[in-house]
DNA sequence: CCCAATGCTGTATAAAAATACAGCCTGTTT
DNA sequence: AAACAGGCTGTATTTTTATACAGCATTGGG
């Protein structure tokens, strides 16, 4: 897969955005109309060089015939699904981690009274140790795997890469959200 | 929920099924074509009543401004997520499941040649005790939160509920979907 | 028996969308 | 310096699409 420009992440970005929200994908125009383009023109160049480059494909003649091309993503968290829940040879070492729940804005997310249950870990799925689980509500990022109810293991962190997968707190609501910075922008 | 008509019930299908393989929900007009109707306004109309009865949502003078308005599938599978995964106490019995390879066409799925693995399995993760496991290609199910990669544990049965997810073996070709009656056709 | 809902065909039309062509500006690469 | 990709504006044109209106047959109620 060719490299895309920084411009063309955050059309694809934006596409992605438009069939989670609304369930199918934009038009030329309202790519235009999103990013304040005058030109739909401007929409549909970006289009074709992400076709160009293999990570969309367009159905010529079909309004909004354009399906994204899914690579898998790397830093996407690992699932628990059955063929990682081998079971433990007793001498496996285990280690607990905190559920937790609801949480204020401003506390500490630690904070022993948001703790919620634990749960063992086998420390074989990890190839880091995450610090803590969290209950995903919503589907907003099924395209990543993640669906409603599920756990989250999450790995504290000062920093993240562009396009990884991180838990943000704004003001009162922790999202769940792929990390994009567009120049300055988040 | 108002209940729908059977042939509602095939267009919900075949707009679930346009989504999934295009990647965007069909036009009235392709609707039309597939069902073999001269004209795109019956498909207009089955539209339209679809949306009244809350299946679906359409947003006016949008070009495939169909939207699903998913009701929670109760016979889902379970998925192991962390919190079926609580970790067994040593005196909880476990019990080992195959896995079940690629299978020819007509031979008994459950040959031992076909056993490509034994796993582990906590028996209080289930209702019912499964039979075997398969492993899933394709993103196919991704609604039913079945992903690509995923371990599907599968209990044996001689018949199945309309709306129940079912692992057929068409020809040789063993796939996994949603089982649907329409009037003797399948 | 009549009414309403379901399910269609057929015709028409306005609006929505894809997409081509002509330019213009800005960096990079050769 | 020249060529080129990336990014846009602007204009145009042809298709696609949504959707309204007029009919007609069937069916299950009330």
């Amino acid at each position: 897969m060719i490299k895309l420009t920084a411009r063309q992440e955050q059309i694809l970005a934006l596409i992605r955005n438009a069939i989670e929200n609304t369930g199918f994908p934009p038009t030329r125009a309202e790519i235009a109309n999103e990013l304040g383009f005058r030109s739909a023109n401007a929409a549909e160049e970006h289009l074709q060089a992400l076709a160009r480059k293999g990570a969309i494909e367009i159905s010529p003649g079909t309004s909004r015939g354009i399906r994204l091309l899914d690579r898998p993503t790397d830093s996407r968290p690992r699932r628990f699904s059955v063929s990682q829940m081998v079971l433990p040879h007793p001498d496996i070492m285990q280690f607990s981690l905190p559920l937790i729940g609801r949480v204020a804005a401003g506390s500490p997310i630690l904070a022993e009274e948001h703790i919620s249950a634990n749960y063992q870990v086998d420390p074989a799925l990890f190839t880091a140790r995450p610090d803590y689980l969290l209950k995903v509500r919503g589907m907003s990022m099924r395209d990543a795997g993640i669906l409603d109810g599920d756990l989250l293991a999450v790995k504290k962190a000062d920093q993240a890469r562009d396009g990884q997968i991180v838990v943000a707190r704004l003001d009162d609501e922790v999202t769940v959200k792929r990390f994009r910075r567009n120049g300055g922008v988040v």
